[in-house]
DNA sequence: ATTAGCACTCCCTTGTTTTGAGTGCTAACA
DNA sequence: TGTTAGCACTCAAAACAAGGGAGTGCTAAT
């Protein structure tokens, strides 16, 4: 995919470039005549012309219209993205302060991420939140809320808490809440999410075994509320950036892309789609039809992952037309990636 | 406000139910001679003419454009939904199956009763979740995660549980946690959050002063727990209905509304508006300029609150064209908000 | 009080023309 | 052989013109 078509000369490169870089500029249609004076290689546009008709030949751009200039095909994009743009890779470490504020909640921090991409680079954007299957469990508790009620609370690996009202039939003594306690402690401690199966669930049943019901019943909960995937939260922002795009913006194209961004199922689809790509810290770019979501296949989508500690992914997404300014894109992408990486470390909750 | 317009005879006010009426039903400016013949008194185009000449120097009607039919004004729709328009009452009780299925998540059947709500009327949708002020703390427990962790855990009635992590410097001994947990049940146990002052606070602090500080701080912590407000949730469906009117479906139109129900903030306050406002069950329509939301002026906003038990009052809401079918809007409000009003009761927790 | 009739307004649709950017091709050129 | 000037051609978009039609307000007759 990556491989360079042989059959394009060092001058087709260059005059392709040209072409794609002056449309992500103006968005129009880019003529012979434009090119002749933008590039450096002093040619007529009688020759560019030539060029641009092989270029055509070879899917790389195609003119919406006859009598009108050529736009950059999906190919003419994906072979930008891989070869031609310059990526500014230095810059990336050195420069740029924070663009997150420091929040107590993750969701805050989330959020507000989602916010400043969307500033940043006036596309619409997405954050999904961690889901976390290799977390490790920290602590694990049974309380006598009245009753009928038992609340379990369980604290995962950074200090996220999940927590269940269980109803019971029967009051539990102190002793055999306690004794319980104990047993889920001594056990789960320290195991992952993916450890704590039904086989081992059904052992310290057996382990606990005297009021076999009731205890059943309270072990099973426990599980359960372990194992529930939280449904993934995402945060999006600038869904209405699109607006600023006229080849999103008729109605069509605008319902499709806001109501996937309002119906999140879509945007489920999109991260774990990402997550699930081999190489993970890479910045994603999918150009149009290549995108996981039929309802994006006139944009590009511009993903990465983040990790929060311990095999927390999420993904942030950026969104927009097929002229995105990926440069730009990119670049911010990794920096905000970066920042969401070290927040963990640094500060692992205020 | 309800006060009828002396000035507006029988007739007059036949004539511009009828021109609202089939102004609702096409969108299109409706002229004299289509109302000489929709309504049932015969009367002649030039008759009409001359009562919508009075309806308009009367500012219920205007035309958009001279030689155009005339369409209703704010003040025009205003007299229609407060006077004019039938409501089918009767029906409300005894028809309609339910709408909602049973969910054990309330945020679940909130989630659903917007996309209900929006499949069956075609405008956007805003469902938020109940807010709880008035609710009591019916259970409360610090537990010892690890040497520097405390976990706090409040559960109060409709079990809703919030919870947080404490950070504290010292370990504290079992003991003093059992104390203190003790003391914070005895004294906190049926309150209603608002009734948990910070004097009462003050006042845990000096019984339980032994090691003021760790405590104090513990105390502290507790006490925001209770109080922040957990940011509003407010979910939404079928944003892109708007598409379905033109008259809001232009740039500008579409992007304020379409923020306005991404960036919740504008939302949250409306649904602060509706809850405020004095008579609480009622159905309450805000037309244009009346709506508590700028970005909606061109809108009309339809809402209702319901209440899931205990003063956990919540909003749902519905956003289209001033054109709106109020009477069926009015009526699916209704039903769901009894819906919504009955399933704390018939079931409580799932 | 109602209505028929008429002149007038103005939007919308349709068709026509003009403009201009852009192309492909051919022939001349270095 | 690669490059370029020149020219005829295409087509979308803008500009313009004309007609139709829905609607109005007014006046005069019923």
């Amino acid at each position: 995919m990556v491989a360079v078509d042989t059959s394009l000369s060092e001058r087709k490169l260059i005059i392709l470039k040209a072409i794609i870089q002056n449309y992500l500029e103006t968005g129009e249609p880019v003529g012979s005549r434009t090119l002749s004076k933008y590039t450096e290689l002093n040619l007529s546009s009688a020759t560019i012309r030539n060029e641009m008709a092989d270029l055509e030949d070879l899917g790389y751009i195609f003119q919406p219209h006859t009598s009108a200039g050529r736009i950059p095909s999906d190919k003419g994009y994906r072979l930008y993205v891989d070869i031609l743009m310059e990526e500014k890779e230095q810059e990336i470490t050195e420069r740029e302060d924070a663009m997150l504020e420091k929040a107590d909640k993750v969701e805050k921090v989330l959020q507000q991420a989602a916010r400043v991409l969307a500033s940043n680079t006036n596309y619409a954007t997405m954050v999904s939140a961690p889901v976390n299957s290799r977390n490790t469990l920290k602590f694990i508790q049974l309380s006598q809320v009245d009753q009928e009620q038992i609340v379990a609370v369980i604290v995962l690996g950074g200090n996220v808490i999940k927590n269940k009202i269980i109803e019971v039939g029967e009051t539990l003594s102190n002793e055999t809440l306690l004794k319980l306690n104990m047993l889920l402690n001594t056990t789960l401690n320290g195991m992952s999410i993916d450890q704590i199966t039904l086989g081992l669930i059904a052992r310290l049943k057996e382990q606990a075994g005297i009021h076999s019901e009731v205890i059943g019943h309270v072990l099973d909960a426990v599980a359960e509320i372990i194992h529930v995937e939280d449904d993934m939260k995402i945060y999006t922002s600038g869904t209405t950036n699109i607006f600023k795009y006229p080849e999103l913006s008729d109605k069509q194209s605008a319902q499709e892309i806001i109501s996937a961004f309002e119906e999140k199922q879509q945007l489920e689809d999109l991260v774990t789609e990402t997550l699930a790509s081999e190489n993970d810290h890479a910045i994603q770019v999918y150009i149009g039809d290549e995108s996981p979501v039929k309802n994006m296949k006139d944009c590009s989508v511009v993903t990465a992952t983040y990790e929060l500690g311990e095999g927390m992914k999420g993904t942030i997404g950026i969104i927009g037309p097929k002229r995105m300014d990926y440069e730009h894109v990119m670049r911010t992408l990794k920096t905000l990636q970066n920042e969401l990486d070290a927040i963990y470390n640094k500060n692992p909750k205020e």
